[in-house]
This record gives structure tokens, C-alpha cells and sequence, in this order.
DNA sequence: TCGAATAGACATGCTGCTTGACTATATGGT
DNA sequence: ACCATATAGTCAAGCAGCATGTCTATTCGA
């Protein structure tokens, strides 16, 4: 039926939403109010493992000039640090600092405080499906919609 | 569990990702090349009833002269007309063409293509379920995340 | 060892949005 | 009927976040 699958878009995207602006406010309050969510989607990459900057310009969808920028601005404001590539003396990686560790955990605990009001609308026997079928239906890929 | 948490929040920018250019590589496809996601947000709006500059501002979450601005380049570029308000002589309601309403169709089409290749990814008697559960836990509100 | 490829910086420009100021119309109180 | 205030929309200017183009330093493959 192709209601059911405008209506499940739309649901999607309302959920992204949703999630989103919880994300940014929760971390507003904690004292983190110099980043914007394309910061989040760099750490969520950062602290899984330190990443060049052309690497991470890649995982963002933006050139790596508007990347490099975007980076300069992360350390002067205290959230990454630049240490030399051991195998690829062009290269720097980029590592979260104990600021961008802090800020990625408030970003983490706002997405979750989100993701429990998404619980609250259904049943406690369906919540263990939810997970299992947002996990089921989405693949590995860019995290960031290209706007 | 947290983790779990986490992996949905993931999951659902994943999902959104993959709709968002998944829509946008339709519309261009059938050479709607002159669009971006938020006036797919706008017509969204648009196509339900007819809604004046400033509605459609608070809709989009950007301002009216933002949104004036997209408004006067879509009327150019022949998918909306402005017709007087018959209530408010200050306001014109913003009202799709039928080039506007056929773009419309295009992302709408896409988005099925997309919600499909997710169902595709889960055994066919959970597919009814993936719809009654994103409709069930997603609310009304705002389509566009604010970036 | 030398040519091609790659990491990254610097300069420049543009687009999409903001803020600020303004006009025209509408609305509510007196 | 009148005026103060609010609202719809436009015009002008500015800015941030990208893109494009060019350059150097380093690496890698033949």
C-alpha cells in the first residue's frame, strides 16, 4: 500500500527530528552550546577511531576544505586535538579530547533520554521490537543526510 | 540498556539519511533538478492546504525572509503560484502548481521506492509491523530537523 | 628515481540563511 | 470613528558554511 510507506517516510523523518533537536538541547544544557549536529556526527566518528582529516570529510559528505575549517574551529574551541600520523607523515588524526569525550557522552545520553519517549508510545512488551526492527531495516552508511 | 538506546538513535539517521537522498535522486531522475529537501518539506505542507509565507515559515523553522526569498524562486521556477487571501488582505496563500503538485509525486514515489528497500530487508510477515510501529511511536510535528 | 597521487592549507566566491528596517493591512480598545 | 498595536510581507545588508581553485609537502608505485 503506498500510504503505508508515505506514512512510514514521514514517521521516519519525524523521528530524525525529533531526535535531532533533543540531542542539541540536551546538549545545551550541558554548557556545550558551540556545536551544531554536524560536530556530533564527526565525534560519533572521532570516538570510534582517530580519523584523517580527509577521511572524516568523506564520512561527512563535505569537501575537505570546508572539513579542515570545521576542524580548525573544533580545536581552538578545545573539543579535538591533531597528533602527527605515524604511517603518513602528510596526515594528522584527529582525537577527541577529554572536552569532545564529554560533549559526545552529553550528545549520547540526550539521544537516549529521546529514545525512551519513543518508548513511553508503545506497549512495554513491543519495546524489544523496536530496537531489534530499527536495527533490522537500517544499514551501515553515512549517518548525515546530505541537505 | 543504553547500547540499545543508541543503536536505535543511530538507526533512525540512518533510516532518514538513506530517505533523504533517496528522494532527492528520484525527483532529479525525473528531472526535478532545481529542488532541494526543504522545499520537498514545503510541498509536503503545501499539498495538504494552503498556507501563507509566514505558516509556512514556522513550518520550515527558518524565517519569513528566508522563507519569502525560497518562495519567490520556487514562484520562478513554476512550482507555486500566490493567490490573495480572501480573509486577510495583507497575506497570500501559497498554493501548488501542477508542476509543483508533479514533483511532489516524484518525491513521494521515491520515498515508497526507498520505505521498500527497507522492507525488503526483514522477513515479509514483520513488514505490517514495521509500519504500526514507526507510525506508533512517531508524533505529529515538525518534518525538518533543525540543522 | 621520478611521475602521479594524496593530505592538507590558503584564498576566494557564492548561496542560503540571518538580522534589521520598513510599508501595508488588520484588529482591538476606547 | 479613531488610534495603538500586532501581523504579513518585502527590501537591504551581513554572515557562516560550505564549494572551487590553486598550491606545497609527502607518499607510493613503476
Amino acid at each position: 500500500m503506498a500510504e503505508d510507506k508515505w506514512s512510514s517516510a514521514t514517521a521516519v523523518l519525524r523521528l530524525a527530528t525529533e531526535l535531532i533537536d533533543g540531542i542539541q538541547e540536551g546538549v545545551n544544557e550541558e554548557g556545550f552550546d558551540d556545536v551544531r549536529s554536524i560536530h556530533g556526527f564527526a565525534f560519533a566518528r572521532l570516538s570510534e577511531s582517530p580519523t584523517t582529516t580527509v577521511q572524516l570529510a568523506r564520512h561527512l559528505g563535505i569537501t575537505k576544505q570546508g572539513t579542515s575549517e570545521m576542524v580548525t574551529h573544533l580545536i581552538e574551541r578545545g573539543y579535538l586535538t591533531r597528533s602527527p600520523d605515524p604511517t603518513d607523515g602528510r596526515a594528522s588524526l584527529l582525537v577527541l579530547t577529554d572536552r569532545g569525550h564529554a560533549c559526545t557522552g552529553a550528545a549520547r545520553r540526550a539521544a537516549a533520554a529521546t529514545v525512551a519517549v519513543w518508548e513511553q508510545r508503545i506497549p512495554v512488551d513491543r519495546r524489544q521490537d523496536l530496537h531489534e526492527m530499527l536495527d533490522a531495516v537500517s544499514i551501515a552508511g553515512r549517518l548525515r543526510p546530505t541537505w
